[in-house]
DNA sequence: AAGTTGCGTCAATGGTGTTGACATAAGGAC
DNA sequence: GTCCTTATGTCAACACCATTGACGCAACTT
């Protein structure tokens, strides 16, 4: 990692040789559209450089090294996905719509998503929503401690749901399309006697190609509801 | 890709210059090795080509590409953590152990599990995988459609949190202490003022830094019970 | 107007996956 | 046992990648 090359506070206003003036914000918003408009191979310092008109390394004057922009641009996205977000209703409601804007905001960069998603940011947008959530898990009666434990459980549930479906989006198409015939193609050719169970679903099969993360949702909220019951 | 470099059938084993005869499972374990042995940026096919003792564009005639060899690494993976599996009591016990089988399997390798536990290998481990985990559905008393759609969630479920946590093993060293002292530290300083649900449960913040998949399992489970009693 | 120094630029280092041409030895045919 | 074919290992090259240290300009401070 470089060393004293990021300063907190900038005074000198520099412009590049193209003329743009570059920016914390700018590098950030430059990086998310960047991987959202082209293929998963977009975001990379160079053609960050370029895109930005400047120097590849002069980014190094703004972040340590790609994996600080990468925390950088996913505490943006919780921001985004965070916006106007104030649970009024009962928990459960509010635990769903938070995990439906975690998610839906990671489905819209899973570029970013994929890489960042197991990531802490450590950063305002993040504290946020932690404390979000942990006052919706409070509100659902639960005690300090398993306040914490299933919020834990539920982030991480919403979190590895749309790293998974992240990660399979921000596939090149054509691996992501071998992955999703699979259901289609492979699973319908096995031999029925040595695969009975898959034999006996296999018009059903396709449904593994559809994201899980609906239906995973409802059965953990529904637990949560019965634990907060019988707590 | 590569068109046609890799042939179905081998039948020259032609000894490369030190003299190992290079195999498709030979060339698998090595990355498994590998990825496990060295951090993170251990499995490049320079790296392997070096362990193997072979010019690293050998591995084209075996793979058609890293994606390729991904796939197979992953496959094996499963058929490991899987081995030997066949489970007779209640079909509850059976998806936690199979839950427990994936996770602690992907957890052996996290490097590996990072890149590939969203992908569907098509690959014989998987389909028997797949085929013991929708027995188990449908030995819960589930019907065709819901014991698919149930699954998905399941395995999904247990492949999110074991991704997330793999990929947070994977991290290089100083990356993972900074993500997990995030709690210990960052969240500790917040202001009470603007962060009041955080303030109140501090002391329990910590626990945000282990795995929360236990919890995430119980709470699955449970649900999934509640739903074949009702079924 | 002069002096510091922040910051953009340049050039270089050592890594990556992948490919096409090449050479050699393995195995089949006789 | 010898010849032929060709599978397969090797080599060199291409086009990328992140990162760094030296350099010098220009924007602030005084």
């Amino acid at each position: 990692m470089a060393t004293g090359r990021v300063p907190v506070e900038r005074r000198r206003r520099r412009p590049t040789k193209t003329g743009t003036v570059l920016t914390e914000e700018l590098i950030v918003d430059c990086a998310l559209r960047l991987a959202g408009e082209h293929g998963a191979e977009a975001l990379s310092v160079r053609r960050l450089g370029a895109a930005l008109g400047c120097d590849p390394s002069a980014l190094y004057r703004y972040f340590h090294d790609t994996d600080d922009l990468l925390l950088a641009v996913a505490d943006r996205i919780i921001g985004e996905t965070m916006h106007d977000f104030a649970p009024e209703g009962d928990w459960l409601s509010g635990l769903r719509e938070m995990a439906h804007r975690v998610y839906s905001g990671y489905s819209r960069h899973p570029r970013i998503a994929a890489m960042a998603a197991y990531r802490v940011t450590r950063r305002a947008h993040e504290f946020r929503a932690v404390e979000i959530g942990i006052g919706l898990m409070r509100r659902g009666g639960f005690g300090k401690e398993a306040a914490v434990r299933h919020y834990a459980a539920f982030i991480d549930t919403v979190l590895g749901h749309a790293a998974l479906d992240a990660a399979h989006l921000a596939l090149a198409p054509e691996r992501r399309g071998g992955d999703t015939r699979a259901w289609t193609e492979a699973y319908q050719d096995l031999p029925d006697a040595a695969y009975p169970q898959l034999a006996e679903v296999r018009h059903e099969l396709p449904l593994m190609a559809h994201s899980s993360f609906e239906n995973a949702l409802d059965l953990l909220l529904s637990a949560l509801e019965s634990q907060a019951r019988a707590g």
